[in-house]
DNA sequence: CCTACCATACTGCCATACAAGCTTGGAAGG
DNA sequence: CCTTCCAAGCTTGTATGGCAGTATGGTAGG
C-alpha cells in the first residue's frame, strides 16, 4: 500500500551490493528517530518498502543488532532498541578516555601544519554556529576526526564510530538544545592547550568538553521518556576527578 | 569427502540457531591460527564441513568481516585476513586509554571489598604462573575484567571485546614467549597503586603493563611473517610520555 | 615460443521456498 | 462472564536455485 510513496524516499541502487546500502539507510532512520524506539520492523515489511528480497534486509538487521540499534528475537520479531542510558554513558566514557590520550599526544609534539588546519576548522565552526547551527554536528565530527588524524591515529576514529551510534541518537534528540557557541569555545581551549604544548591543559579541556552531554542527558531522557528504556534513574556516572584546569 | 571427519570436530547443535554457533567456532579457529592467514574459505566449503547450508555460513562470515577477521571480496572469494600491525596497535592504544582511566577511577575511591577480590586474583595468578602457565591468558582476562567491574563499568569490557580480536591472535602466537611472572608483578603494581589511593601511580603502572606487547610485537611479526600483512615496518608507535613512575 | 582469447568452474550475492516457533484472537466449555 | 485451548497468521531461521562477475587453464592464432 506504500508503493506509491516508495519513489519519495531515496531508492536503492540495484547494481551495487544491497545489504550495506540498507544497513546505512536503516541506521540513519533509527538515529534520526524516524524509526521510533520499540517499533517493530519485520524483514518482509522493510523488504517491501525498498523493493528487495528479505535476504539483504536480514543481513542489514544483523549488522544493526551488532550496534545494539535493533533487537532480534528469534521467531518473535525485530524491534528498534530504545536508548539505554548505560550504553550512552559507557560510550561517552570510552570516548573521553581515547580522546584525552589523543590530545595529550598532540600537545606533546605540537605540529604547526595540523594546528593551522585546526584553527581553520574553528573559524568554520564560528561561521556555521552563526549561520547554520543545525549543520554544526557535521563540523563537530570533522573537528574530532581531525584530531585523531593529527595524532597519527586515524584508524582509531573508525573503530569508535560503531560505539557512537547511541550517542548520535541522543545528539539528534537534543538538536537545538545545546549552545553551539559554548562548544566552539571549548574546542578553542583544546586547540590552545595543544598549541602551547601543555598536555594537561589540553587533556582537561577535552574531558570537560566531552562531559557536556552528561548535564543534558537526564533532561533529554525525561523529555523523551518513550525513547529511553530506563526511567531516567539518577545514578550519577562516576567520572575521573582531575586537577589542573585550563590554566595550570 | 570430509564427511567421515565431521564427527571428529565439535558438531553443530541443529536445534539452536546455527549462524551464531558458526561465528564462534570460526572466530576461535582463526584466533588459534588453525585457519591460517590469507587462506581462502568459501561459503560452500565451510557449509559442507559442518553439514549445514550456505546461508548461516554467510551470516557468520558477515560478523567475522565486521571484526576484520576475514575479508569478503564480492564474486572473488573470502579469505582470512592477515593480522594488520596497525590494527593491533590501534586496539592496544584504545585499551590503554580506557584501562588507564578505569584504574584512575578506582584509585580515587579504593573499595576494600574489590581490593580483596583483586588480591585473591593475584594469588591465583602466582599459582597458575607456577603450575599451568598456558592457562594464564584466562586469568589475565579475569583480572582486567574485574577492574572494569570494580569501577562500575562492566559494560565497557564487553564493548572492547570486539576490538580485542586482533590482539588475541597475537597473544596466541606468543604463547610461551612472555614472562608470566613479570606480568603478575605488573598486576601487583597496579593493585598497589589503587590500594594506596594514588591515581597517578596506578595509571602509570597500567600504561606500562599494556605497553609490554609493543616490545614483543616486532619480534612476533618477524617470526611469523606469513601471518602479518606488513613486513614488520619499524614505525614506532606514538605513545604518551607520562611522568611519575611506580613510585611517585 | 609468445600472446590473445575464450570456455569453464568457481565465487559471493540475491530471490524464493520451506520449516519451526511464537503471538493472537476467537470459539468452546466451564 | 471467565478460563482454556486451538488454529490461523505472524515472525525469524534455514535450504536451495539461479545470476553476474572473476580467476584460470587451455587453445588457437600470430
Amino acid at each position: 500500500m506504500l508503493e506509491s510513496l516508495n519513489i519519495a524516499l531515496p531508492t536503492i541502487d540495484q547494481t551495487r551490493p544491497i545489504a550495506p546500502q540498507l544497513h546505512r539507510r536503516l541506521r540513519e532512520r533509527i538515529i534520526r528517530n524516524e524509526l521510533r524506539a520499540n517499533q517493530k520492523i519485520s524483514e518482509s515489511e522493510i523488504a517491501e518498502q525498498y523493493g528487495v528480497s528479505r535476504q539483504p534486509v536480514r543481513e542489514a538487521f544483523i549488522r544493526l543488532a551488532e550496534e545494539s540499534l535493533v533487537a532480534i528475537l528469534p521467531q518473535r520479531g525485530t524491534r528498534v532498541r530504545p536508548i539505554a542510558l548505560s550504553a550512552v554513558r559507557d560510550a561517552r566514557f570510552i570516548r573521553e578516555a581515547i580522546e584525552a590520550d589523543i590530545v595529550t599526544l598532540l600537545a606533546q609534539r605540537p605540529d604547526p601544519l595540523w594546528l593551522a588546519e585546526l584553527r581553520r576548522l574553528l573559524d568554520e565552526q564560528r561561521h556555521i554556529a552563526a549561520t547554520h547551527p543545525q549543520a554544526f554536528i557535521a563540523a563537530d565530527e570533522d573537528f574530532h576526526r581531525t584530531l585523531s588524524s593529527a595524532a597519527g591515529k586515524s584508524g582509531i576514529w573508525q573503530r569508535v564510530q560503531g560505539l557512537k551510534s547511541q550517542m548520535d541518537r541522543v545528539r539528534f534528540l537534543s538538536l537545538e538544545r545545546f549552545d553551539v557557541f559554548k562548544l566552539v569555545v571549548q574546542h578553542e581551549a583544546i586547540v590552545d592547550g595543544i598549541a602551547i604544548g601543555d598536555p594537561a591543559a589540553a587533556e582537561s579541556a577535552m574531558r570537560l568538553h566531552l562531559r557536556e552531554i552528561l548535564k543534558d542527558l537526564p533532561i533529554i531522557a525525561t523529555e523523551n521518556p518513550d525513547v529511553f528504556d530506563e526511567p531516567s534513574e539518577d545514578v550519577e556516572d562516576r567520572v575521573i576527578h582531575f586537577q589542573g584546569g585550563e590554566r595550570s
